[in-house]
DNA sequence: ACCTGAACACCGTTCAAGT
DNA sequence: ACCTGAACACCGTTCAAGT
């Protein structure tokens, strides 16, 4: 803050400048296949500089998608700030929540899912899915102790959540859910069939599924 | 088939050799990120010479993508044909198979999905992605025919069903479904729910959803 | 008609050298 | 401590030239 003009170039905080940079050529395209090189030229280094800040690329784009999981549990928390009292109502726009982030920012949403390290990035980058999950566990767990989810193993139930939540993203996103075979709004069918099936349908919860169990 | 082995080398049948190359490489990697060059490699060409049957790297994707639909689909078909007599047991087979072939061939399955073209292609991709999507609209026809599913718009249950089953398989391929979290059978567990929305279940199917419809 | 091999413009990554 | 610029090995794509 206190000298930041006394050297406006040669980059007081390249990191941040790389970082943002490659967020927002995300924004541009739809694929996450943007090049070091070009975010370089961008922010107005030689390609060699970025890496005194990341070791790889790879390492960027975990970065990269651990911000993408950050903002998309800020937009689940803010959805559901915003929502109605019901429960299944908040389900509904948390979700809708969801699809709307993956729509709105398509390439780093595939990024985030687009993992093939993990490993030598030691599992920070599945720490921060598994918190996005546990906004979907956390209201299911309301919900079941309210009574208006059924008596079921509740992980399965959120696994089933953030399931259909990510494929109908995926969808809109790659664009293969046309309205003409698809109906006017796939994703509240979706999410109504899907609230069926969790509800707590007025007494007859605790009747096993079906006769072959096995 | 006649002077097949006058000339052994040279290749008669480029193209197909080119396409059969890199399904085994995709088949080794878990990256669809195979390099052109380096099928050319394999198949003993130069790297030139796919460009003679390809105009494009992208095109020769897009030709892996629709073979790995028309796979998924045929896999599709197999299971529903070894399926048990009820209309949900059917359902879950299918899901099963449709699980376990994105599980079996995850860079096939990810390339199926990352489109990034269909515009230059036409959309050949999308209407073999829509013969895969039409095999659970049939299912769920028949069943609603037969009164076991409930009367709702069906593009949206199948819509459901599809998201549903293609967001849980690729949450398999990345590995983010961690029995610790996600509990041991986390498809089934899904497919239980979704069924049960699905269902006419016993009477009460004709009642609209909710009150506040709007 | 089909394939080769040099060529071009581009990458990711490394590393000595500058400040 | 941080950045530059040449260098290396690699790509996708093109195109004259071979058979």
């Amino acid at each position: 803050m206190q000298d930041s003009s006394s050297r406006p170039y040669h980059h007081g905080d390249l990191r941040r400048v790389v970082i943002e940079t490659a967020l927002a050529m995300l924004r541009e395209e739809r694929n996450w296949q943007f090049t070091l090189r070009e975010v370089a030229r961008r922010a107005g280094v030689s390609h060699g500089a970025p890496y005194k800040h990341f070791p790889d690329k790879a390492a960027l784009l975990v970065e990269l998608a651990m911000i993408g999981f950050d903002r998309l549990r800020e937009s689940l928390g803010a959805a559901q700030a915003a929502a109605p009292a019901t429960l299944f109502e908040e389900l509904a726009c948390v979700s809708r929540a969801y699809v709307a982030f993956g729509v709105d920012n398509p390439a780093l949403y595939r990024l985030m899912f687009s993992a093939e390290e993990g490993k030598a990035a030691g599992l920070h980058l599945d720490e921060r899915a598994m918190a996005v999950f546990e906004v979907v566990l956390g209201l299911l767990h309301r919900g079941q102790a309210a009574g208006s989810v059924r008596e079921r193993p509740i992980e399965g139930q959120a696994a089933a959540c953030w399931g259909l939540v990510h494929g109908m993203t995926m969808l809109s996103i790659e664009g293969l859910l046309l309205p003409a075979k698809v109906g006017p709004t796939p994703l509240d069918s979706a999410l109504g069939a899907l609230v069926e099936g969790l509800k707590n349908s007025s007494g007859d919860a605790e009747r096993p599924p079906a006769k072959g169990s096995r």
